[in-house]
Order: structure tokens, then sequence, then C-alpha cells
DNA sequence: TGTCTGAACCAATTCAAGATTGGTCAAACC
DNA sequence: GGTTTGACCAATCTTGAATTGGTTCAGACA
């Protein structure tokens, strides 16, 4: 902004000068080739020669272009053209990266939405097909074959939506979900009780998805998952 | 399930016997160790020097654990106890699956929610990257640059979650949105003018995270998502 | 005195070459 | 016939050297 143009208006401000000038001249060279976004740049120790300016000075230019947005750089890797490149941490990594807690969470943000958009979009034949889940959950002789079907009913649900993004979101928490949780399968003698919270809760999701009560379903499943979660952590304390 | 125990009915059934044989040995041996999950087995040839078996005869065995879950190999990798690392593979096929107003749809159920997290978690440093983001969508000189730098904010609001998982299925809806609106891409020339409704309404996203306002940064996000997909539908239409 | 330069060094990353590994097949062998 | 053995293949890991942005500092220079 200042100093940029210091040689017409007579003072001398030599630090300023310098920098404006190699960042001018880098300017026009980067004019000049062009280059399409990702491009790798030469090293800086090469770019300087070819410039013919000290590396200090380049690197403040490069540092007020970066700044800028209009390159960026990374130890060992080089400076490239273009703005940054985000860095996606893929979803088939993401479970060793995450944590039961996280997961949770993050089952509490989205299944209440899904939920919600099942209310609204859910067809008959969803319902049906949700009612038929249900039942499956009661018949379970062990909790493995309860886990199956409640996990068959939560998508479901998520079909119900209408959404086959959401489904695929969906799908790929779940598959997140079960990565994580790998290892805390309850026994496979026993079964769930009758009594079992999870039982009327799921009814109640159902019933408001039925009654197309948006705000009911998504309560209900934020309900459900809040006494999911408490019962997780009562079975992680030791006894 | 049939031959494992032909020494024992008199019948005589080498092929099955062998196999049978080595893959008990096998069991017994990985019994024995009592590898946790996720544990590099030695290599074939090892392991059936080891077991002194022949290394056909062991792959049949391990092709039977493998088929039961037990363990996973791949080429070049190894041999690994527990089940394969979970892969994905509904989000790579999804954007043929989908629409662009399924996508905006989305966007709309989910960034919201995230925005509302990030009020609710965001450090002081996210807010400073928000921040600059959001100068670097003013300073655009080109559309494509200012939908960069709009990209990245959005990103950055993921970030500021502090949610993982949040994060990377935002990743994912983003993959899924860039390949479905590809080719809709603005002209180069021209730059988003300065009246552009983004920019009050990113700020005021902004603006609610910072002031630690949840239902705010919800509302904005929303506001802001909507007020895209009209301008989005404006520019669809013929003129 | 104060600035700038160049060289040296550091940690992160890339690159290339060799070693490993699961998968496959045909000849040898019983 | 069926099994074993050895060789080969492509994917992957491993290792070490080379490269690269980031940093420091002594010394040249003005």
């Amino acid at each position: 902004m200042h100093g940029q143009f210091s040689d017409i208006d007579g003072k001398h401000d030599p630090a300023a000068d310098a920098n404006g000038a190699t960042l001018v001249q880098l300017r026009a060279w980067l004019t000049r080739h062009d280059f399409p976004p990702d491009t790798k740049l030469p090293a800086e120790r090469e770019l300087a020669e070819i410039l013919g300016v000290s590396r200090g000075d380049l690197r403040k230019a490069l540092a007020t272009l970066e700044a800028e947005g209009q390159l960026w750089r990374h130890v060992g890797k080089g400076t490239f053209t273009g703005s940054r490149a985000i860095e996606v941490m893929s979803l088939a990594e993401i479970d060793r990266q995450t944590n039961p807690a996280e997961v949770m969470r993050t089952r509490l943000l989205i299944e209440p939405l899904i939920a919600r958009e099942a209310a609204l979009n859910a067809t008959s034949v969803d319902i049906d097909a949700l009612r038929r889940c249900v039942n499956r959950t009661h018949q379970a002789a062990t909790w493995r074959q309860y886990e199956t079907a409640d996990n068959e009913l939560h998508r479901r649900i998520a079909e119900a939506s209408g959404n086959r993004l959401l489904l695929a979101l969906f799908d790929a928490l779940n598959a997140v979900r079960r990565a994580v949780v790998w290892g805390m399968l309850r026994t496979n003698t026993d079964r769930p009780p009758e009594t079992h919270h999870s039982f009327a809760e799921h009814d109640r999701i159902i019933e408001a998805i039925e009654k197309r009560d948006i705000e009911g379903a998504g309560r209900e499943m934020y309900l459900h998952l809040r006494a999911v979660e408490r019962n997780l952590m009562e079975r992680g304390l030791p006894r």
C-alpha cells in the first residue's frame, strides 16, 4: 500500500522500496508465465537467482502474495499457485482420529434432523417398514440380534427422509460408528428385557413420524439417543 | 463343515483333511498368541514355515479365516487380525444418484447445524481464521477466486466446530456438491459486486459465532444458504 | 549503527531404489 | 490327481538421499 511508488514522491524508503520492487517484479514474472492453478513454482533459491534478488527479499514478496491467497507454500513441498488445497480427511481414516464421544455427539446432531425429514417426507410404505423393524427389535432373542434390528430401524428412518444424499451421509456416519465402537459388543447369551428404554422410545419416534409431527420426531430421536448415550456411559463404568 | 473329522468316520478325504488340519492348527496358533486386533501377522512364507505346512495349505486356511472376518489381507501390506478397515462406497457413487436440489436441501439441513456447533466451540484462533477468510472473499478479483475463498470459509466454520467427524461429513457433502454442480462455474472475467448478498450474510454468521449466539449462527447460516439457493435458481433460468 | 546478504542449519516432505508381501501359475513330485 | 515347490507379478512398505520452506547469525556494506 505504502512505499510502492516511493520513487515518485521523492522520499526515500529503502526497505519498502526494495520489497515493493521485488514484489512488482515477482508479480510481473507470474503474470508473464501465466501458470495454471496448483502449478509448482521453482524453489525459493532458484527463483531468487532467476529474478536476480536476494532470497530474503523474495521471501517477503512471496509472503505478501501468500497473504493475498495467490499462492501457498509448505516446507518440503514447495510453492504453488492458487490457494491452498483443503485437506480432506477422508472418511476412510476418520475412524482412527475420532472417538466414541464424538461419534455420539455427531449422532445427537444428525439423527434428530433425519427424523424430522422423515416425518416430513415418509410415505406409508416407509412407515410400514418402520413398524416391521420395531417388531423385529421386540422379537430379538439376543442382544446381537437386537442391535442388528435397531441398526436397520435407524437406517430405514434415514431412507424415509427421501433424501438419498442424507442417507449416504447417515451410512458414512454409521460406518464410522461401527468401526469405533467395535468390540463394545454385549454378551451374546442374554436378551434385552421387555422394559428396555429403547422400545418405548422407538415407538414414540415412529408415532411422531406417522403423525407428521416434525418437531416431535426430532425431539423423540434426540431423547432416544441421549438415553442410549447414558446407557453406554453406565456400561463403561467399572462395577 | 464336512471332512474335518474324517479321520473319525473312516472315510478318507485327503483334501479336506489337510485343509482342516492346517485350519485348526492355525486357529490354535492364533488363540495361543491371542493377538490384539489390527496386529500384523508374519508373512505367509514365514508363517508356513513356523507352522510346518505348505504355503498353499496355509493360504486356504487363511482364506477361510478371512471369510469369517477374523483377519484380512492385502497385497504388499500383509495379513492382519481383526476385520478389514471400513470402506464407504456409498459416497463414491452418490453423485450420480442425487441432483443439485437435493444437495442444496441437504446443505440447508447440515450447515446451520455446523454453524451452531461452531458458535459453541470455536476458539479465538478459529475466529481469526474466519475473519481472514471473509477478507479474502472481499478481495477476490474474480468470481473464481471468490468461490474458492467462500468454499474455504464454509469449511473453516466446520473446522471451528471442533468435531472432526462432523468435519469429515461436511467434506463428504462438499465433495458431492462439487461433483454435482461442476460446470456451473461463472465467467472468470468479472468479479462479485461489493453489494453481493453473501458479504453481509457472511459477516452476520461470523458475528453470531463470535458472540456465541448459537441460535443466531444457525439462523444466519440458514438464511445465507436460502439466498444462495434463490440466486442459483435465478441464474439457472434462461434469459 | 543499522541493514542486507549469503551461508549454514533445521524439520518436513519428496523421490528413488530395494525389499516385502499377498496373489497366481506352471513344472516337479509323490 | 493332487500337492508342493519355486518363480514371477504388482502393490506396498522401507530406507536413505535429496529437496524445500523456515530460521538464525556472522559479516559485508553503506
